[in-house]
DNA sequence: GGCAATACCGACCGGTCGGTCGGTATCCCA
DNA sequence: TGGGATACCGACCGACCGGTCGGTATTGCC
C-alpha cells in the first residue's frame, strides 16, 4: 500500500526512537476511531454527521479526536482505503487462488456479497455511497483502486466465457465489461434494500445471484 | 398523487379567488427552481450543496427563493416525488401498455435505462443516491413509492417466467424478487460509472443488460 | 524520581448553515 | 388610478460546523 498524504504528514512520530507500546496503543486508537466512524457514516451519512458525534461516541472530546487525525476528510480517506484492502483480501485475493475461471468467479460473487453483507464491515458501505465528500486528489486516489476491481472482475468474465465456448457450446454474446458492470451494481446496490430479517436472505442471495450471472453470460 | 404535506402547509393562496396569470407563473417558477436545484444536488450532493447555491444559480437571493419554498427538505422532497412520477409515467405506464409479457420486460428495461441516462432528468439520480438526509416521515413516502415499483417488476419478471416454461422448457430457477432486485441494482448502479463519452454506451448497453437478466432468468 | 512524549480536555475561533423578516418594486384587476 | 397580492431583496439570527490551542493528567523509560 502507498503511504497516505495524511501519515506522511503527520509530525516527527515516525522519525523519532521507536517506543513499542506507544506505536500499538496508537494504531489501535486509529482502527477503533475509524470502526466508529465508519459506523455513523453509514447510519447517518457522512456530511450530516459531526466531528463531535464522532468523538461523543467514542466517549471521547473533539479535542481529543483531532489527536488522532488530522482531518474529517483524512477519516473518511482511510474509512475507503481500508475498505479497498478488505476487498483486495477478503475477496480478490482468495479467488485468485482459485485455479478453474468458473469456480472462481463463483467464489469472487460469493466472497463479494458476504463482504458487502458482513455487519462488521461498514466501510464497505461508506465507500460505495460517499464519494462526493472527498477532495479530488484522494478521490482519484480510490477511483483508481476501484477501476482495477472492474478489470479484474472483466477479465475473469472473459475467461469463464472464453472456456465454456472450448468445451461446451455456449454463445456468451454478452461482452465481459457489461457483464462485470452489471454484476458489480447488482452486489453494490444490495446495501440499498436488504434488511437482515428479509424474506431475502444472504444464503439465498448468493446462489440466486450466482445462477443469474452465469445464465446471462454463458446464454 | 396525494397532496404534499407542505402545499398543504402554504399561506391562503390556495383558498383565494383564482388569478390565472400568477397561478401558472407560480408553478413555473418552482418547476424550475426544482430542476436547478436537482442539478446542483446531483452535481455536488445535498448537504454539500447550500440554499444560497441553488438561490445564485436561479440569479435569486435565498429570501426569494424561500418564497418559493418552505425548507430545504421540502424540495428535496419534491425532487423525490418528481423522479417517482417520472418512472410512474416514463417507465411503467409505456410499458403496462404492452400485452407480451417477453416484450413488456424487455419495454421495461429499455425504458428505465434511458430514465437514469437522460441529462435532462437529474431527479432520478438524486432520488437514487439521497435517501439520509429526508426526514423519516417524508422518506417512508418515498420508500413506499420504491417497493410498489420492486413489485412491478418482480411479477412482471415472473410473468415472462411462466410464460416461458409453457411454450418453451425453460427452467427460470432464479426467483422472480432476487431477479428484480439485481435488475434494479445493475440498472440504478449505472449512475455510478456512467460516462456519456466512455467506451460503453446507452445504445450498447440496453441490449447487453437485457440479454443478461434474460439468460438469467430463463437458464 | 525525573523527564519526555503521549493522550486528552475544554474553551475558543472564524465561517457558514438553514431560515426569518421588514421593506419595496411590480403587476393585475377593478 | 388605486389597492391588494405577488415576487423579490438583503440584512440579520442563532446554531453548529471543522478545526486550533494552551494546558494538564498519565504513562513508560532512564
Amino acid at each position: 500500500m502507498l503511504p497516505s498524504p495524511f501519515t506522511i504528514g503527520i509530525p516527527a512520530r515516525n522519525c523519532l526512537p521507536w517506543h513499542p507500546m506507544a506505536r500499538e496503543t496508537l494504531v489501535d486508537s486509529r482502527k477503533e476511531i475509524l470502526r466508529t466512524a465508519a459506523r455513523l457514516f453509514q447510519q447517518r451519512g457522512y456530511d450530516a454527521t459531526s466531528m463531535n458525534d464522532v468523538a461523543a461516541a467514542l466517549k471521547l472530546s473533539k479535542g481529543g479526536l483531532y489527536h488522532h487525525f488530522q482531518s474529517k476528510d483524512e477519516i473518511l480517506f482511510e474509512i475507503m482505503n481500508h475498505a479497498m484492502e478488505l476487498t483486495q483480501e477478503r475477496v480478490i485475493g482468495p479467488a485468485s487462488t482459485i485455479a478453474d475461471p468458473v469456480e472462481r468467479l463463483r467464489a469472487l460473487i460469493r466472497l463479494h456479497i458476504e463482504v458487502v453483507l458482513s455487519p462488521r464491515d461498514r466501510e464497505i458501505t461508506v465507500m460505495l455511497h460517499e464519494n462526493h465528500p472527498l477532495p479530488p486528489a484522494l478521490r482519484k486516489r480510490i477511483n483508481h483502486r476501484k477501476k482495477e476491481y472492474v478489470h479484474f472482475v472483466e477479465s475473469l468474465i472473459a475467461d469463464v466465457q472464453k472456456e465454456a465456448q472450448r468445451t461446451r457450446t455456449a454463445k456468451g454474446t454478452v461482452s465481459p465489461r457489461a457483464a462485470a458492470f452489471a454484476l458489480l451494481g447488482m452486489i453494490n446496490w444490495i446495501y440499498q434494500w436488504y434488511k437482515p430479517e428479509g424474506e431475502l436472505q444472504a444464503n439465498n442471495l448468493i446462489p440466486q445471484f450466482t445462477e443469474l450471472l452465469f445464465g446471462g453470460i454463458l446464454a
